[in-house]
DNA sequence: ACAATAGTGTCTATGAGACAATATAAA
DNA sequence: TTTATATTGTCTCATAGACACTATTGT
């Protein structure tokens, strides 16, 4: 913190200038599997490559509203940025359940920050890395400062060269809504206010990369206290007995875990 | 990351400057007691007032180094920095055990980021925080900016009113690592190169304040494999069987997790 | 009827927690 | 001896995972 050590010789006056910006790993669903928004630059240093969304954060800016105004912008999902400050895209020291209504749907945490001296080439640039988790969104806008913004698919998005140090910061936001999903009620962000047990599952299958006992999960959710919480409605899509919908509860921790083995 | 947007009438090359500082939350065992390290503040702002360690990142210093850097500072320990490199105090973006020869001891992690505007009264501070965990630690030395520093029982401190936000900071550094000794290996950190079970109970114990069961905390511990591995040395302190002596193995995640009700 | 998905019931192996029993030291 | 700690063994209860079975829809 603050605190200056001149017997160092550091002058607390003479603080050295940063730039600071925010980075976004923006995770979805689409048809199943999951997709990062990726933006291609128009601009030095890196023009023509793949990055993630992001930019530098304003004087007077907080650093989360900061990421929710860069994903609002990239996405053009109807202001993120009221969303992030408490009505629906839940922001999370914590967990992410701030309100009380819990019609909350999209989650966006902090992830890491990356501060390499040399990771950006024009100036020495602190990132603070910032994860969001959404369902479905409408196709992004691309805009300013990029030349297009599309939803990639992890797995091709992983075997891409990305500008900057993006790659790492992609791996380390996958992998902490990976294991968030083990011990947290994280899943109910891929999904809309209202979903299927079935819903669900697929969160968990198209994150984890694997198959789920449709019975087993089922049983397990719904004996969770508060983990999801039955409407009484049902919904039916194609063949098959309808599926009671759920919205999310205020259950934030799973114990014990739900595992990712099979 | 470092990407401008025009569209919004903001300059890349007119980017905000901030100052950039660490802060740490720096744990140790005192008498089965967890302690953190809390300096008293011999400048303004908050002159007198009690606060974590930390201190601005120079230019071309990497984030990681600069909280090493404080950390040795300020508490005269033999180069942290050097050992934050490989050596002995484990840098960890995932789990701290960068170097083959298990004999690391201590961590060093990042925790999280800070960087609401006024957080600071004199000007715009971002400042990253890490959480450090170390086996008992000589007294730390005051100097430069601070007119002293000592081992607080966390208890105490939590009661303190401390500067800036660091009750925050605090806080949230005491629940990451109470969380992570859940499902990680972490809890040999707080112990020296070798240690017994009962070393490790008493570091379960005193983070998350709760009596093991010793029995069967020596049966967990010993059947997980790769946990800790046996010396073949034995210790003897006191009345009892001696106890045998091991050091921290390979393995970083517990699955299953270690529990923390009774 | 048949296929497909939702949801419930049952069985078993595993592991956590309670706690008896044994081993080895100091006082 | 008595006491204290280390370590092993046993028992029981809960639950994760496998999987049979019932319920309810579309074709």
């Amino acid at each position: 913190m603050p605190s200056s050590r001149p017997s160092t010789g550091y002058d607390p006056a003479g603080f050295a200038p940063f730039a600071v910006a925010v980075d976004l790993v923006a995770l979805t669903l689409r048809s199943q599997a999951l997709h990062v928004l990726l933006v291609t630059r128009a601009e030095d240093p890196f023009t023509g490559s793949q990055a993630l969304p992001g930019g530098f954060v304003r004087p007077g800016e907080d650093l989360v509203a900061a990421a929710a105004r860069e994903l609002a912008e990239e996405t053009g999902l109807a202001d993120a940025t009221g969303l992030a400050e408490g009505t629906g895209l839940a922001e999370a020291t914590g967990l992410g359940h701030t309100a009380e209504p819990h019609h909350t749907f999209g989650h966006l945490e902090q992830l890491a920050t990356y501060g390499s001296p040399g990771r950006d080439p024009r100036m020495r640039v602190v990132s603070v890395a910032y994860l969001a988790l959404a369902p479905r969104l409408p196709d992004p806008r691309p805009g300013g400062d990029v030349s297009a913004a599309d939803w990639v698919p992890v797995d091709v998005a992983l075997t891409t060269s990305l500008a900057f140090d993006h790659h790492t910061i992609l791996t380390a936001g996958i992998e902490r809504a990976r294991s968030k999903l083990e011990y947290t009620s994280l899943a109910t962000a891929f999904c809309p206010p209202e979903f299927t047990i079935s819903d669900l599952r697929h969160v968990y299958e198209a994150v984890w990369g694997s198959k789920l006992d449709p019975r087993n999960f089922h049983r397990k959710v719904t004996s969770t206290p508060s983990f999801v919480i039955e409407t009484g409605r049902t919904i039916t899509d194609g063949p098959g007995r309808p599926a009671a919908l759920y919205r999310s509860g205020p259950t934030t921790t799973l114990s014990p875990p739900l595992t990712r083995e099979p």
